[in-house]
DNA sequence: CGTCGGGCCTCCT
DNA sequence: GAGGAGGCCCGAC
């Protein structure tokens, strides 16, 4: 089930992206187009130039965040070459003139709390993505352990715990690491999807 | 758990 | 312009 509807969200939308330097096309069956963007059918084109590039590249980034999939703040800075900016990512999202189109939910921070939200809360977020598949429980439940990435004994890649090459792993099959130095001295290495850490 | 300071990009004096 | 405040953070105590 769905927290709101087409209809809302394009009231929102509109509002959100009339006062903001950022052109969206087309506008024309936006409705639809929202519809389809929340079943992840489509991925809508922006023109981000009326922001800075810092900005352009952190919203650029988020939109590589494959739904039902999370990445932390810090995995965004290192991918953009500002690997100490990490509280400056949020600050850039925070000014995400499009959100759920640019899915500044999927971040969160890497300690596994789901982090600050401006569009609803937490509590919004939470929402939007476990309407996505994310597994929450799951991934509060490990990160209360302080395990950020789940390896797969058979591949012996570890990746972050929701990347989709886990989706169909038996979970006894996983083995949960703290850390990149513990996962590579297990004899795991980095996922290339979901990019854990620098190969 | 909580708090602290580092770090860094923006925006506003 | 320079300077400071603050923000969807992070790691270490």
């Amino acid at each position: 089930m769905r927290s709101k509807s087409a209809a809302e969200f394009e009231h929102w939308f509109r509002k959100d992206v009339g006062r903001q330097l950022v052109r969206v096309e087309p506008p024309r069956d936006l409705a639809a187009k929202i519809e389809d963007q929340l079943e992840g059918k489509r991925r809508m084109r922006f023109d981000l130039r009326g922001l800075t590039p810092f900005s352009q590249a952190v919203l650029s980034k988020t939109l590589e965040i494959p739904r039902g999939q999370v990445r932390p703040y810090g995995w965004i800075a290192r991918e953009i070459g500002h690997p100490a900016a990490v509280r400056a990512v949020g600050t850039a999202l925070a000014n995400n003139p499009i959100p759920y189109f640019i899915p500044c939910h999927r971040v969160i921070r890497t300690d596994g709390v789901i982090g600050n939200y401006g569009g609803g809360g937490p509590e919004a977020k939470a929402q939007i993505l476990s309407l996505e598949g994310v597994q929450l429980k799951r991934l509060q439940t490990l990160a209360r352990s302080g395990l950020r990435y789940e390896g797969v004994r058979s591949t012996k890649i570890f990746c972050f715990p929701t990347c989709y090459h886990g989706r169909r792993v038996r979970e006894g099959n996983f083995v949960f690491f703290h850390d990149e130095a513990e996962a590579r001295a297990a004899g795991y290495r980095p996922c290339k999807d979901c990019r854990p850490a620098v190969a």
